[in-house]
DNA sequence: TTCATTTGTTAGATTTGTCTAACAGAAATA
DNA sequence: TATTTCTGTTAGACAAATCTAACAAATGAA
């Protein structure tokens, strides 16, 4: 089983999709348009018709329109509203570009389980409903606006050799920051000092049972929470 | 290309996944451990791992132990973070059980782009920075609690028939909530009341260009943002 | 050392999904 | 009507993933 719930792959999932999107607004759907839509080889359409069809997903024998089952329009619109979910998720609160968010949607859409679909709506339907809340995640998250570094923070290179703490936020430039997110670092992880890097010697961390080395200046740029810098123990394991 | 960046697919992506967290603690990885912790035949793994030393993404020769080269731990780490970020989203987030929130995670993980990903952790800096924000979150925003319904919501049965509005909130129990938003019931999309349903009559609604039949039972429970129940235009188009 | 067990590989089958190239049917045009 | 163009299907190839069953190598125990 490929994705969450249906019984069908994610590919057949598109299908289903697209042939839903081309139903809304062209009456018929045709084998040209769902492979134009879908960019692929109408030669590729075919079978996949064959194997919708099998499930009764749709109505289709050769050279006929295809329309969706019951089935089969229950299944793409919910595919429909997992894309639109996701991608709204994506570009209303993550800001992300509208067409990023499309591309991640598309692939992720076919993966996100009913009970996450549900609480993905709640969370809209929260939002919605406070107004002042909706508009903090509005105007104060976006790429541009400036980390509040908060008075407290500790950076990495502060840390004991053989402490530990909590990473707070990255702060740095774009690819410094993505290089670091990449490997790990990201807000609650816990990472303990290994060894402090002198001249040429290398700083290095331990996240996950693996050391890593960072440069210094990468390093600063790791801020971790304040207090708890106990022991090495790990409590983001298991 | 079958993911977000790498040029390797959601499945080897996996395997180099796997392969990491069995060396963090596990000093070395062998093929045996990998089709145990993946669930899979050993005779899957074999020629998975020849997928993988091709590219460069591990050091592997028959019957030798298995070892992560640098651009293998790379994509390694990226996936592993990924799918932290997705999992802690759903579960600390959205409020979905641990269990779930893994098994979503886990599909979802290889889709993610790069931008998402700082975008996700990002929103985790943004609220860890924000206590208040963070606890409005954790204790307002859960399975159980009561929706609050705003003053001037109405329902869906209170529109006029040609008119439209904007969905607030699903105001039902779990299996009409769950319907309901399957078939696109979701904050913010806007419905048109096509026929309000009478004795024996069907409650008919446009979502999406297409009429759906609700009970007026389900029809009550959608309830809709107040104002501009203007024309049928409909804005969530393109 | 020899035998049994564990571990890993190979061979061969299957499913899914894609492609190109060739062909067939339908529709449009001359 | 005859022909061209558009549309859809088939055939055949390929890659990725998986499986089972059979075999081979390595390890451990007697």
């Amino acid at each position: 089983m490929n994705n969450a719930g249906s019984g069908i792959t994610g590919s057949l999932e598109d299908y289903l999709e697209t042939i839903y999107r081309i139903l809304a607004r062209n009456s018929v759907a045709r084998v040209k348009d769902i492979a134009e839509n879908m960019e692929v080889s109408p030669a590729s359409v075919t079978p996949a018709m064959k194997r919708l069809a099998d499930k009764q997903l749709i109505r289709y024998s050769k050279r006929s329109y295809i329309d969706l089952t019951e089935k089969g329009l229950f299944i793409a619109r919910r595919t429909m509203t997992r894309h639109r979910l996701l991608s709204r998720f994506l570009t209303d609160i993550l800001g992300i570009s509208r067409k990023q968010a499309e591309s991640d949607a598309c692939a992720m859409e076919h993966f996100l389980s009913e009970s996450s679909m549900e609480r993905l709506a709640a969370f809209f339907e929260f939002l919605a409903a406070r107004p002042e809340l909706q508009a903090l995640i509005d105007t104060g998250f976006d790429e541009s606006a400036p980390l509040e570094i908060g008075p407290e923070l500790l950076r990495l290179t502060d840390l004991e050799p053989g402490s530990s703490g909590r990473i707070a936020m990255i702060n740095a430039g774009q690819q410094v920051r993505r290089e670091l997110i990449d490997s790990g670092f990201i807000q609650g992880t816990t990472v303990t000092l290994i060894r402090p890097g002198g001249t040429d010697l290398p700083f290095i961390v331990n996240l996950d049972g693996y050391d890593q080395h960072l440069s210094m200046e990468t390093a600063e740029s790791v801020l971790l929470h304040p207090h708890r810098e106990q022991t090495g123990e790990d409590e983001n394991e298991k």
